[in-house]
DNA sequence: CTAATAGTGTCTCTGAGACACTATCGG
DNA sequence: CCGATAGTGTCTCAGAGACACTATTAG
């Protein structure tokens, strides 16, 4: 290992900070993307992409703090739930050179988004589900993206993660609706209710009319910073 | 955002890989250490630090290459258990410049290790629980650290993550004082070895005498590649 | 009234925990 | 024989799954 003595003047690695975002809009779990600009020296140019880019060594003081900057500027949320994912480098993911990314994954309301519609970089959502196989994100993003559903999926399993994809208040069949769109298969309703109120992480905040022939009681989450861990899974006897 | 326009002509982050080692030694879950090298311009001199170093954008392929080639160094071993445990970076964590490295973890049974005992970078085996809290390690290695035994005794509850910490074939007597290693707590017997063997993650390898009255049937692992789950954790009854 | 959704009661069964029991070895 | 460790059997209980049941609204 010769180059790593005194001096720092070996070549660095790019390093890059991506989010994988996602809401639930439409009865459907949805994730972020953003266009890459076309040009002749832009890497995957027009792809969909995860939002992200470069650290700025000036501007951020941590990993985390990148990702909030760039979560607050496409999306004008400040304080989601924010998680690692883990981070991806190599040699040839990048045509730039040799290039590592750190991933996070954040959930959010859709109703506290303002995307940054900005002609230049065009923003959607897209239905995890409707993500055609032909359709490549640029990079690595595509396994990124798996990887971030697979860590969601599991954590839902035993844990109160999709809380932090509804709008506040909510109510326990919205909340049921959205464990079942994420896990992608029924749950029972009674075991459901019995789970999340022993778990102790709702209060209630009043009966909600959301169109249904009987009102149903609205929730709020007592801490709206971690998530709470079941005792068990929600796996289905086989 | 003025610098991350076509050219990459900014300042890039130091990049990193750091792992942390684990192992069983004498009865004690122990983590690998090296000793950091002295002089005017290194950072933490003399301390002891987690084995790592930067990426070589010439000999690293990836991240995890990197982590395996360090892995392999320091200790001969060149297919553990290894994991990625996430990322840490910040404008302040190295007194060298912003950087971020990417933690590993390793599990490994100590009889295949070969330490590289070299008299510049002294390495050993540090039993985690009797390290000092004034003992400070390099960096925000102490962070990395506790984040690994953090994650290693979560998955112990529910993972056959400690069979990669023994050497084969073992017995389940052996392996039930690993699991009570690592939890710091003792473990029943008997829901151990239904646990364990419905896991069906052993295989048969013959008596083993290990010096106890009673021989016991030598197991090894089915497959040396990924951990096995359990359908429920350890946690004892409240 | 009916239809539709909100919410509850009850039965069963799996698997963990606790712990007493038997089996096999060395001396 | 005894002591020590390996390995098994049995009872109980928490909690998930399944599903039938009641409650409250709109029309």
């Amino acid at each position: 290992m010769p180059k790593k003595t005194k001096n720092l003047d070996f070549e660095r690695p790019l390093t890059t900070v991506d989010v994988v975002i996602f809401t639930v809009l439409n009865g459907q779990l949805q994730v972020l993307l953003v266009k890459r600009p076309d040009g002749p020296d832009e890497p995957c140019p027009g792809a969909w992409a995860l939002p992200g880019g470069f650290v700025d060594v000036d501007m951020d003081e941590s990993l985390e703090a990148c990702a909030r900057r760039k979560l607050l500027y496409k999306t004008g949320v400040d304080s989601p739930y924010l998680e690692q994912l883990g981070s991806w480098g190599g040699k040839t993911r990048d045509p730039r050179g040799w290039s590592a990314t750190h991933a996070y994954f954040a959930l959010l309301p859709v109703d506290s988004v303002q995307l940054a519609q900005d002609a230049a970089r065009p923003v959607k959502w897209l239905a995890v589900d409707e993500m055609p196989g032909a359709r490549r994100l640029a990079f690595d993003h595509h396994d990124i993206l798996q990887a971030a559903l697979e860590r969601l999926r599991n954590k839902v399993e035993y844990t109160t993660l999709p809380a932090f994809l509804l709008p506040e208040p909510f109510t326990l069949p919205q909340l049921q609706k959205v464990y079942e769109v994420v896990l992608g298969r029924p749950i029972d309703k009674s075991g459901f209710r019995t789970r999340a109120l022993a778990a102790d992480f709702l209060q209630e905040a009043g009966f909600l009319d959301v169109g249904s022939p009987r009102p149903a009681m609205g929730y709020r989450l007592k801490q709206r910073v971690a998530a709470v861990v079941f005792p068990r899974t929600f796996s289905p006897r086989s």
